[in-house]
DNA sequence: ACCTGAACACCGTTCAAGT
DNA sequence: ACCTGAACACCGTTCAAGT
């Protein structure tokens, strides 16, 4: 019997690698991280959990594979800019927006250095910092910062975006109720946390992320011009 | 009946919150993230894994918990140094070399924004950046920035061992696998990444680190300046 | 070749029963 | 008050049995 003929004999689709990317994504989005089960999947693709490893190896396999799919579109959405400054700030803003919209693809691309969807990005920063003309021995250096910095921000907003989540607090809420706790703390030893506390919740986070950049690519002006 | 008498009297030491706690970070170091089980722990604590909850509240407040004991060892250890920007490095390095030791404080640092680990973190950047008399709207994208690049890249750090200990490999066999895929990649789709492929052995991650701390405070320097 | 779904070997957490 | 450990409600993954 062919691939898949009996399900599509029972009307159903075709159970490939695809269609289960698809229902991972959807699931990661609808239920949050702990909301992709084998059997939640299966029960959503109507076949069994054990018919999934045909076409994924394993969970991890399965959310790697759903973070590409989503890195690959947004960095595809960032190769109309012109300056290489300018697109450097675009693909930490699609990233940004992309996790934003999918907190669990910040996850995973700080759970699984070096595989495809973070060498789409390495590859994305690297080809713009070489557009910069460098000396040479500054290009690692300037693409390392940048792709740690976007990376690294991109796991703590998928860690704020998840807290939420599980507590089922909106943003500005989860952000009171941090300030009340950093407010609490001890005078002479959190001095700053404490003066930040109240400021927390005006804070544009997109924005401030935008600056982090640009201090980064004027600190490549200043230190690795040739 | 007193506070754990019965334990005392079998001959035991107390089981107190401390006591988990010191034994969870073993067990993190010897087993890893996924050796922490409440099963585990109680037996080498010789108690039962019920008992554990009247110490601690659940998994995620314990791996928290023993996070901030080694995080805030790190930060007392960088009261030594002069300038803000020495102090910074220090911090950054101190983190660094934390959670090269205990690759699962990296891992638990991206995970829970606004707790007590990295609340510390942010306090000693926070303190140094105000010392280097910015102006005042600067202050946040300052510390914002070289806050979310030193986690980020402890998260990255802590990922990259965590694969390392995984698949039962040392860093450099790592990077040798990591090399061979990237060479295998499309090259017109991923020049970058292959052109970069031959060199990651050689990388120096810790020097990388810091020349992006370095490039974070030159923009700083140039873009706050008052 | 692909699918099914019960079974296996785990988890974190709870809770009645003890001391 | 604190501890015990069986029980509960889950997991990811495997695999004999089907088609």
């Amino acid at each position: 019997m062919t691939k898949n003929t009996r399900r599509i004999q029972r009307g159903e689709l075709a159970l490939t690698r695809a269609a289960i990317i698809d229902a991972s994504i959807a699931l990661l989005d609808s239920s949050g991280e702990s909301g992709l089960t084998f059997r939640a999947l299966a029960a959503v693709l109507a076949t069994g959990a054990g018919a999934l490893y045909f076409h994924v190896a394993s969970r991890e396999d399965l959310v790697n594979a759903s973070c590409d799919a989503i890195v690959a579109r947004a960095m595809a959405a960032t190769m109309t800019f012109a300056s290489p400054p300018q697109r450097l700030r675009a693909i930490g803003l699609a990233l940004f927006d992309a996790i934003d919209a999918h907190p669990w693809v910040g996850a995973e691309l700080a759970r699984a250095p070096g595989t495809m969807p973070t060498v789409r990005i390495l590859e994305g920063i690297g080809q713009q910092v070489q557009a910069l003309d460098l000396a040479e021995e500054a290009l690692w250096a300037a693409t390392s910062a940048l792709f740690s910095y976007i990376v690294g921000v991109a796991g703590q907003n998928a860690a704020n975006a998840r807290i939420g989540r599980e507590r089922g607090l909106d943003r500005s809420t989860f952000l009171d109720a941090l300030a009340t706790q950093w407010s609490q703390l001890d005078a002479n030893a959190f001095p700053f946390a404490r003066s930040v506390a109240t400021q927390l919740r005006g804070h544009d986070d997109r924005a401030d992320f935008v600056t982090g950049i640009d201090l980064i690519l004027d600190g490549i002006a200043t230190r690795c011009a040739r």
